[in-house]
This record gives C-alpha cells, structure tokens and sequence, in this order.
DNA sequence: GTTGTTGCAAAAGATTTGCATCCAT
DNA sequence: ATGGATGCAAATCTTTTGCAACAAC
C-alpha cells in the first residue's frame, strides 16, 4: 500500500528513543524490535495482525510487551490509533512527514481507503469555535459498499482480521 | 437533556412492536420495560447505565435480556451505536422524527453535544461518489475541551459512567 | 402445543496487571 | 546497583452464548 523506505524508518526509529530517553524509559530490543516493524507495515492493523506479523519473534516478544509498546508509540504520536466499530482498536502508523486523514470503510470486506478534504476539516474548526470548544482531536469515518461489491454483489468478504458486523 | 413526552414514547413503543411482529419475535414484557426506559432517556448511554437504570427491576430482567434487547432496538432502527472511543459502546434513541447529527465530545468531562452541519454532509456524499462507494453510514465525532475547561481549567470531569482515557 | 425468550452461569475476546526475574543504564 | 522492563498467568471488562425452564402466540 504505502512505500516505506529504511531511511524514514531509520528517522522513526531515532524518534521513537528520544521519546523514550526524554520518559527516563529503555530502549530494549523488544521496543525497537515491535516499533521497527509497525513502522513497516504500511496500513491500518491490529494487535493480533502484529502479532502474526512477530510470531518468528515469539521467544522474544511476549503479547504483553506489544500492547505495551504500541501505548507508548500512540503516546509517543507515531501511532494513531482508530475505532472503526469493529472488536478491537486499529493502529496506523503515522510518519512525522504524513498529513491528515479521514477514513473509507467498507462494510463488508473491510477495505480501508483514506480521503483528506480540507473544507471539511474547516467547517470542523468552525464548529468548534461555535461551540467554543478547543478542538483536540476528531474522527470521520465513511461506512459503505466498495465499489466491487456494489458492482458485483460480492467483495473480498473478511478479507481483514475482524468481522465488520 | 431532551424532552420526551409520553406521546412520543408510545409511538415508539409501538414502532418496535410492529418491529419484533414482523420478524416473528414475541413482544415480552422485559422487552417493553427496556425499551420504555431507553425511550425516556434523552441523552447518551452505556449497557451500564441502562442496568444502573433499571436496577429496581433487576428481579425482572438480566443483563443478558437488556443486551439482546438493545440489538434489536438497533436493529430497528431506533436506537443508534456510537464509539467514543472509550471501552463501552454508547446508545442514543433516535426517535422517527429525528434528524441525524454529528458530535462534539469534550476529552474530560467526557459531555457529549451534537451538531448538525449540511455542507459537512453533502461533501460526504462527493466523497463516497469520488471513491465509487454507495454510502450507508458515517460517525463523525470532534473531541475537544469543552468550553468550562477551556476557561476554568477544569470541568466535571468523569461526569459520564465511563472514563475518556 | 409450538416456538421463541429468559436467566443463569459459563465462555469468549480484547486488553491490562501483579509479580518475580531480568536487563539497560 | 538499581530502577525500569519483560514474560507469564491471572485478572478485568464488556459482550455473547448454551441450555433448561418458561411464557407468548
């Protein structure tokens, strides 16, 4: 999906221990080990797909130490974490240099595509102001048939690791 | 919050009997209780506060009836699912009558306001067209601080039944 | 009477935590 | 050496489910 080249995971990397240094926390290798491949994975998963993608690591890495880890990451602002109505929380990595976006969810195979459009994101902070919030933070999520499905009646159904439903 | 006159409840009543005739379920007495007292609510609301609601009628109902009640309030369209990011999921009654709106949730105190912006909705729709999708659904929630927290430095914090963080 | 419903307790699924041991600093 | 980190298993929290007894139609 995204191209991650190593130097940009170098940088994330180097970001990722000075957020730690600056916490008085470790650097482990178990830590540079769960960051190192969030950074790579290029699009929006769970802890139980990161763990599947660490399972070679097994021995190493205990269940326990990734939830760990991908707290500190979204502490840390290199993960965002997200809520598409499914079981579990999604985790996207969100490079230093990446902008903001909304998200496209399809109901039925889960496919996630991503939109920016910045009339919305205006008339978001004009609500904010109208209601004199400080705004924070905000999540859109759009929930429909992908075009397959609505095309051809079917989709890669479940294609993701959670049900939709 | 909302005013809910008796009226309105017995309309409601009646659409979710309608609801459970036409899908060949039985309208139960635990189902009518449930379902009045989400009717009378009027504002956002967890399984746990719904059973905190209900506590003096707790001989009467489990906490499995009051769950698979909700489903089918949902499923009929009357109740609404919301994820604020928090542990549970929250519940709104959505009378027949009611417009859809969007949500303004300050991260503290964790109050919920709505809102409803018709441009906001209408570029959703270009959206969705853009990326070939038919549209079924979308939650748009703003997180903030709210305005007392904003000003004083502080609000009611943890006001709702469950924590924001 | 038949079929769906309820309550209970157990199960499930995601995430968190206590604690003894281990390791980075 | 020492304070934080890890792994394990147990705990927690929310929600779901199997099943026997029960109630609506």
């Amino acid at each position: 999906m995204k191209e991650n080249n190593s130097f940009d995971i170098h940088k994330e990397l180097s970001k990722f221990s000075e957020f730690l240094k600056k916490k008085n926390l470790k650097i482990t290798s178990q830590r540079l080990l769960v960051a190192e491949k969030i950074f790579s994975i290029g699009e929006h998963f769970t802890v139980e797909d990161l763990t599947e993608i660490l399972k070679d690591k097994r021995d190493e890495i205990s269940r326990a130490t990734i939830y760990r880890t991908v707290s500190l990451l979204v502490e840390s602002g290199q993960l965002i974490e997200h809520d598409f109505g499914k079981n579990s929380k999604y985790y996207e990595f969100s490079p230093s240099s990446q902008e903001h976006h909304d998200h496209i969810v399809c109901l039925d195979c889960g496919i996630i595509e991503e939109f920016y459009n910045p009339n919305i994101e205006k008339i978001q902070i004009e609500i904010a102001n109208k209601f004199n919030y400080e705004l924070k933070d905000h999540s859109l999520n759009l929930y429909g048939k992908c075009k397959l499905l609505k095309e051809k009646g079917f989709c890669e159904k479940q294609k993701q690791s959670d049900k939709l439903n």
